[in-house]
DNA sequence: GTCTATACTTCGATAGAC
DNA sequence: GTCTATCGAAGTATAGAC
């Protein structure tokens, strides 16, 4: 008999705020540690090369050199984990996309941008955690949505001063187009999957050359 | 969060294997049974709803209406579970596939059918799984080539016998292209995301036109 | 300010009773 | 052919010692 799993107290149930809902906020560490700085260096290596669903705190401890606790002393929940992740990441990117979108030929720094190997598969993870923590959804959009509207206003600008000729078609279309396949690209890449990949580069690359000129 | 929580026998550390690694094979359900089915009808839908991740035996279990162990009687690992459900999720789509690519519009069909809310979500859902479980991955990806060279090869039918015109573009350039973005559009419309997606969608409208006729 | 001890829950999986 | 009892590992998170 014994031990059949009593039920246990009401416990607050995880309800996955991010952290603290409204009352005694316990204590965490400093923005500056090292450590800190460590645990998202950490998790954004297992999100790329696992996925985020990869991401547990004691596996983070383990990577880390730490003890899964102190995972927790620095991010109270593993949603604050993502959400530090998520927004250094867009922070050093929007820099990098400035620098890139500032050039002669910004369709071609979007694409290259885009097909990067790191920011598209950190994307993806985030979207499709975005899908499975809705806490931190609105959060995830909001940034690539910030990203989305500074890329266009990019594209408009160099449509409008003669830069790029898109040929009438639209800007944000073209965009999203470019964006949406980069992605899926490197995500089938990462899966071995290969047909067709050779010849989408060449026909963007086709594309490419007839908005901005050069071959 | 679910997660793998592999046994750590000592079992041949080669990997994960579906169902049995070379002995002993545990009993399992019939192929036909109600039950079966029904486990694979609830994940479909857990994984639409929150992602491969949540998909666990015992949330699979209760929503099914029977209990954990139960699920491992039919699917031994979760694995097979994820197997079971990609199979037949395939096979259906195989028969829809053929009839759409059948029609005067492959190029329209092939949006279509990518479009698809639920076939875009499996899709992402499976390719994630596939970067998670790397132990599955290669059944995910020889599934989703598979697709690829069957629309592949109706695309370069329908070039050849003058059904649609690319105007020297490359069938398989178009066709990834195609099919990536229109995934990445539903997995952003997913999480809320809408900016430049009506562009997208009349921009591909008007070269579909172009390439089949028809506005 | 930082980390350890530890609570409690849920996981995948198995053995063997019905 | 189905389900109960139960295991041991791993999961998130908190309290309180340094």
């Amino acid at each position: 008999m014994a031990v059949a799993n009593q039920p246990k107290k009401p416990q607050a149930k995880s309800g996955r705020k991010l952290s603290d809902a409204g009352g005694t906020r316990r204590r965490t560490g400093s923005e500056d540690s090292k450590t800190r700085a460590t645990l998202i260096d950490v998790t954004e290596r297992l999100m790329l090369r696992d996925g985020y669903a990869a991401v547990t705190s004691r596996r983070v401890a383990v990577e880390a050199g730490v003890t899964a606790p102190l995972v927790h002393y620095y991010f109270p929940s593993l949603d604050d984990l993502f959400v530090a992740v998520l927004r250094r990441r867009a922070e050093q990117q929007v820099v990098r996309q400035a620098r890139l979108l500032a050039g002669e030929e910004p369709l071609r720094a979007l694409w290259a941008f885009n097909t990067d190997r790191k920011s598209a598969r950190f994307l993806t993870e985030f979207i499709g955690l975005a899908n499975h923590r809705k806490s931190i959804r609105g959060e995830i959009s909001a940034y690539a949505e910030r990203f989305r509207a500074i890329e266009l206003a990019a594209i408009e600008a160099a449509v409008a001063d003669g830069r790029i000729d898109l040929g009438g078609l639209s800007p944000a279309g073209i965009l999203v187009l470019l964006s949406t396949s980069s992605r899926g690209l490197v995500n089938e890449e990462a899966i071995g999957m290969s047909t067709g990949h050779e010849e989408v580069h060449a026909l963007v690359e086709q594309l490419l050359a007839r908005a901005e000129g050069r071959t």
